[in-house]
DNA sequence: CTCGTTACAGACCGTTTGGTCTGGTACGAG
DNA sequence: CTCGTACCAGACCAAACGGTCTGTAACGAG
């Protein structure tokens, strides 16, 4: 844990954090902008990985479209806890605040991480909810990327870690009313 | 509309887009940020004095407490075109995000702005509800306020102004359902 | 009229920071 | 052994930017 937002980590800082030289930094990466990139990257490919292995976790085990929908939300309520916990890296959360916000010139790999991301998330809340075409699917799984990021910053203004994990709750019961 | 975010703002683009000139700035204001504290604390009270005058208008239509709290729902889902039509400053939008993510050094007078906020929010969708005491006011309240900030981030991702209002447009109907 | 104060204009400065450049070292190929 | 190449160390640089400082004009009070 470096310190936090893009702009308020210096390169100096993440030298210092891993232990390396400005000239070897710069020979693995062209920029700064670069190591956010990958950084980005990686977090996507993971955070993929893991939701689809819950998600096959929940097919697996016989769950209900329903069910398994719920299950869907249920990751990112178990994420949130271990995103505030500080296990993952301060550079990994709120990827669109970080970006699209901070950074006006925003780069193409973090706009199309983005834009993939979505699209696979669209595509396994619909294979949970299976037969259950009485929800717009698109609208909805955006909509959890959207508490998400605002959860985390909620979470920051706060200062409480535990508020991210509630305001995904609230989704998710909301949620669970409407599908039951 | 000078450029986005609090840091990619500067002093220099406030002035050319303004007309004055850095003396005349900060001769008023004592610092960069002591701007962005006055903006906040400004932006707070116009919006919510629109949000009570709205609410203050269901009341005296004789709306029912499920209605009101749809009223008060759609409050944002106006406000969120206002602010995605460029109508209401750049730096006005996503207050959470500029100040409690970007810059690490948050100044009380915002965080205190946001807690205000909040608070007010949560007593005009308590009175609006009424005696319907079978939803968790604050969580939802908050819950508002985090939709908010994270559609304004994703419209600004996708690029889509209208996102930011359909996503406030799914957690109407979410409660909406389960309202009713 | 004068003098003090407020309001402003804009040149200038110090720091911060991403990025470069020069020099050096390990090492595999021939 | 030698030479080319990848890898790295860290001094150095140039631009950006928030903030200061000097000078000046309006202007109300006495």
């Amino acid at each position: 844990m470096i310190d936090n937002g893009f702009r308020a980590t210096t390169v100096e800082a993440v030298l210092a954090a891993s232990g390396t030289s400005k000239g070897a930094f710069f020979h693995h990466f062209a920029s700064k902008r670069d190591l956010a990139d990958a950084l980005v990257t990686q977090y996507v490919a993971d955070d993929l990985a893991m939701l689809e292995a819950g998600m096959t976790a929940a097919f697996e085990a016989g769950a209900d479209p329903t069910s398994r929908a719920i299950a869907f939300l249920r990751y990112y309520e178990d994420l949130a806890d271990e995103i505030m916990a500080g296990t993952t890296g301060c550079l990994y959360t709120s990827v669109l605040a970080e970006m699209e916000l901070v950074d006006a010139a925003t780069s193409d790999p973090i706009t199309k991480a983005v834009v993939v991301w979505r699209e696979r998330y669209a595509e396994l809340l619909a294979a949970a909810l299976g037969d259950r075409t009485d929800v717009d699917v698109d609208a909805l799984s955006d909509h959890v990327f959207v508490t998400f990021e605002g959860a985390y910053l909620l979470a920051r203004s706060t200062g409480d870690p535990g508020e991210m994990r509630r305001q995904l709750a609230v989704l998710r019961r909301l949620v669970e009313a409407v599908l039951r």
